[in-house]
DNA sequence: GTTATGTTTTTTGTATATAATATACGGTAA
DNA sequence: TTACCGTATATTATATACAAAAAACATAAC
């Protein structure tokens, strides 16, 4: 049976917005899992809502992609197999590189300082063991570097694919190590785009993301999924 | 004042998917022009149906980017800035060259078969000079080549940024001449699927892809939007 | 004439009621 | 026992009603 927190109506922002944020992030941490049904009324009843915004709420998660609407029927956490999970990758490869070459024509001195913040706290949470924060730290590397690509369409994208992968780490990968290669990685990007030099951070986060994806579909073969 | 036609209600369909696709198909030929309101009460009247699926399409039109909601103020078409069709392009590139590379590795030799047919079909209208049936037929053999790469995420994904490129052509260029270069184009990817040389496809698209744009801008600059 | 403020109107946000459909269950006949 | 049909129930789809906020307008004060 799927279990959502009641709603807190701190700040005002419309019902559908704040259902929304908690169902996505209970689907993205897995406490809604997989072919879990989502029903209107008892969602709404748990939260102390009506049918209505739960319904607006659904209408957004299946336009991510994270949960698939029958007509008639009802709704279910879409399922995500591996295969989804390189769809996802592959897509994300592609885009990945694009902002990064984008990025590196475009970044401002300012970006270029907020980005070694960032990887100078990736580089602590890892030195501590903190995978968590490391982890973080590594998400909002990537967005600093997706926001300096100053295309607003690519970090749209972008931004909904990452939900995906997260949420296929979480499901399956909880212990992933995610600190092997990547600080290094993630120097020799910045550099690149320190220099302004868009053909080698493209060909640099290529392999970034390729060797993700490496050691995801290893991880999955391991477990034999 | 925004217009649109009373529903046909001929095979059973949720009315939101009906009212979504009436809206969408509005909104991309430009019957519904960028900045107009899209106000429920009077689209349910002109419908005939009542607020709630109006407001469901609405929802929905606003995850593809169509129309902008501010909430307690209402929603209006999106508007679509040169910068706008500059981003969408530019993912649009490196996603139909991902697409292309994939496709060359995995496409079927009946697949092969429906691009080839597609292609003859293209070049028979052009040469009848219907270009609403030409430029049909170019979506049709990307729309083909998508489907060839097996990864529906992309499928996705491109899909949605096409609506934007086709409203930003009816609005702001219904005479492009899209028939320059793309036959070739179009033959030369053709082949390298065929011989299933995905760097070369890869890069041919690239190209493809890259002389629309530049042929977007100059149409722009010439029109000094 | 202009600005500020109070009131009306319009429009969206949310809740609830009704209709239609799918599913589950039970009974009956082969 | 099994297959089929019908009814009951659960759930979504749509409609309507009510609440709250924003916008438009008018009026009064300066």
């Amino acid at each position: 049976m799927v279990k959502v927190p009641k709603l807190k109506l701190d700040s005002y922002q419309p019902l559908r917005d704040v259902i929304f944020e908690t169902l996505r992030k209970a689907i993205i941490s897995g406490d809604i899992k997989p072919g879990e049904r989502l029903m209107e009324v008892s969602l709404a009843e748990q939260m102390g809502v009506s049918r209505t915004p739960v319904r607006e709420a659904i209408r957004r998660l299946e336009a991510e992609g994270l949960v698939t609407m029958v007509p008639r029927k009802g709704t279910h956490v879409s399922e995500l197999s591996s295969k989804d999970i390189i769809d996802v990758l592959e897509v994300r490869g592609a885009l990945d590189k694009l902002a990064t070459s984008l990025a590196a024509k475009r970044v401002q001195p300012q970006q270029i300082r907020a980005l070694e913040s960032i990887h100078k706290q990736f580089i602590s949470c890892v030195e501590k063991g903190n995978m968590e924060g490391a982890i973080r730290k590594d998400i909002e590397f990537h967005d600093a570097i997706y926001a300096a690509s100053g295309n607003s369409r690519l970090i749209g994208v972008l931004s909904s694919l990452k939900e995906h992968v997260y949420r296929f780490r979480v499901i399956y990968l909880r212990d992933l190590n995610i600190a092997e290669h990547v600080e290094q990685e993630h120097q020799q990007i910045l550099e690149a785009l320190r220099e302004g030099n868009a053909e080698r951070a493209a060909e640099l986060s290529e392999n970034h993301i390729r060797n993700q994806m490496d050691a995801i579909v290893e991880a999955l073969n391991q477990k034999k999924l």
